[in-house]
DNA sequence: CAATCAAACTAACAAGTGTTAGTTAAATAT
DNA sequence: ATATTTAACTAACACTTGTTAGTTTGATTG
C-alpha cells in the first residue's frame, strides 16, 4: 500500500481549501485547522505557504507537459491526436480535480516558479497548436481560425475541474467519449 | 458626453487589478496606489472592499440574466438561438474583460449578495439547459448528455474574457461567427 | 464674501498574516 | 535501555490588513 506522508497529506487538504477559496484567501492557520493541528506545525513538514502551491502546480504542470510530448510523437492522424489530449485532461482533472483549480486560477501567485511556469504552459499551447495547423494541413478538421479553435477546446478542457465532481455517475471513458465527439462534430445534427 | 463619477473610477481600476491578482491578494492600498490616492481616500467614495466586489459581480450576472430571458422568449428556432447566446457573451466579455474575471473567479467571495448570485446564476444556466433540451427534442441537435452539451459550450463562453484581449484585430461579429460555427458545427471537415 | 461640498490627507486601531524559536511527548531504531 | 526521530505544542515576532476619525484644501454655490 501506497502511504501518504505528512507533507503530501498537507498539500492535498491545501489543494482542496484552494479550490474553494482560492490562494489567497487561505491562511495557514486555515490549513492548519483542515488538518486537526495548529498553525506552526504545518512548519514541520513543510518550508512555506509558497512552496505548497508550487508543489501543487507544477506537477500537474509537467504531468501535462509529458502527456502532450507522447501524443505529439506518435503517428496517427490528428483527430485521433485530439481524442488522446481530450482523455489526458480528463485523466489529470478526474484524479485530482482540487490542484487543477489553482493551476488554473493561482498560477499568478507563483514566484520564483512563474517563469518556468510560463515556459510550460506555452510549450503546451503551441504543442496543442501544432496539432491542430498539421490537421488543418492535412485537410482534417476544418481550416477555421487556429486561435479561435485552440482556444475553444482548450477552455472547455481546462474548466473540467469544475464538473467533473458534479458528473460522478459518468466514467471517464464515456465523458472522454462524449467530449471528444462533441468538440470534433459539434452539437449540430 | 457621459463622465464616470469617481466611484465608478475606482470600481473599475478594481476590477482590472482583482483580473490580475484575484479579490483576496488585492488590498486597499493597491488599489489607493493605483488610483494615486491614499488608502482611506477611498472609503469617501465607497462604503467596503466588499461593495466593490458586490457592484462589479452582480451588475454582470443581472446583464446575463436580462439577455438570456430576452433570448429565451423569442420564437426562433434552438441553433438561432444559441448564436444569441454566443454573441450575448462575446458582447459582455468585450465590454468589461476585467470584470469577467471576477465573475468567474471571484464569486465566492460575496457575503450577503452570495444567495442572490447563487440564484442569478442557477437561473441562467436553467435557461440556457431549457434552449438545449428544446434543440434536442425538436431534432436540431444532437441527442447528447445535455450536461455535458450545456458543460462544454458554457466553458467556452465563459473564458471569454481571457482570450479577447489577445485578440484585439479580431472584431465582435467575426468572433461570435467563428465561435458559433465551431461550437455548433464542430471542427471535422 | 460666506457657506457648502467633494475629495484628498494624516494618524491610528484592532485583528489577522506568515513564520520562527524553543519545548514536549510518543514512537521507532540501536 | 538509550538515542533518535517524528510530529505535535506554546509563545511570540514583525508586518499587513480593512477601516475609522478627524482635518485640510480647493472649487462651486448662495
Amino acid at each position: 500500500m501506497k502511504q501518504e506522508t505528512r507533507k503530501e497529506e498537507i498539500i492535498k487538504t491545501a489543494a482542496r481549501l484552494f479550490k474553494e477559496k482560492g490562494y489567497s484567501a487561505v491562511t495557514m492557520r486555515d490549513l492548519a485547522k483542515a488538518m486537526g493541528i495548529k498553525a506552526a506545525s504545518l512548519y514541520n513538514h513543510i518550508n512555506s505557504k509558497q512552496e505548497i502551491l508550487k508543489e501543487i502546480i507544477i506537477s500537474l504542470a509537467e504531468e501535462f507537459t509529458r502527456g502532450i510530448s507522447i501524443i505529439k510523437s506518435s503517428e496517427k492522424p490528428c483527430i485521433e491526436k485530439l481524442n488522446e489530449i481530450v482523455a489526458l485532461h480528463v485523466s489529470i482533472a478526474s484524479k485530482n480535480t482540487y490542484g487543477m483549480a489553482s493551476l488554473n486560477n493561482d498560477w499568478m501567485h507563483l514566484e520564483e516558479q512563474l517563469p518556468y511556469y510560463l515556459e510550460l504552459r506555452t510549450n503546451y499551447e503551441n504543442e496543442f497548436r501544432n496539432i491542430l495547423k498539421e490537421g488543418i494541413k492535412k485537410n482534417e478538421i476544418i481550416d477555421s481560425d487556429v486561435e479561435v479553435l485552440l482556444f475553444s477546446i482548450l477552455s472547455t478542457l481546462r474548466s473540467l475541474y469544475l464538473w467533473i465532481p458534479k458528473k460522478e455517475d459518468l466514467n471517464s471513458e464515456e465523458l472522454t467519449s462524449h467530449l471528444s465527439s462533441i468538440l470534433i462534430n459539434g452539437i449540430n445534427k
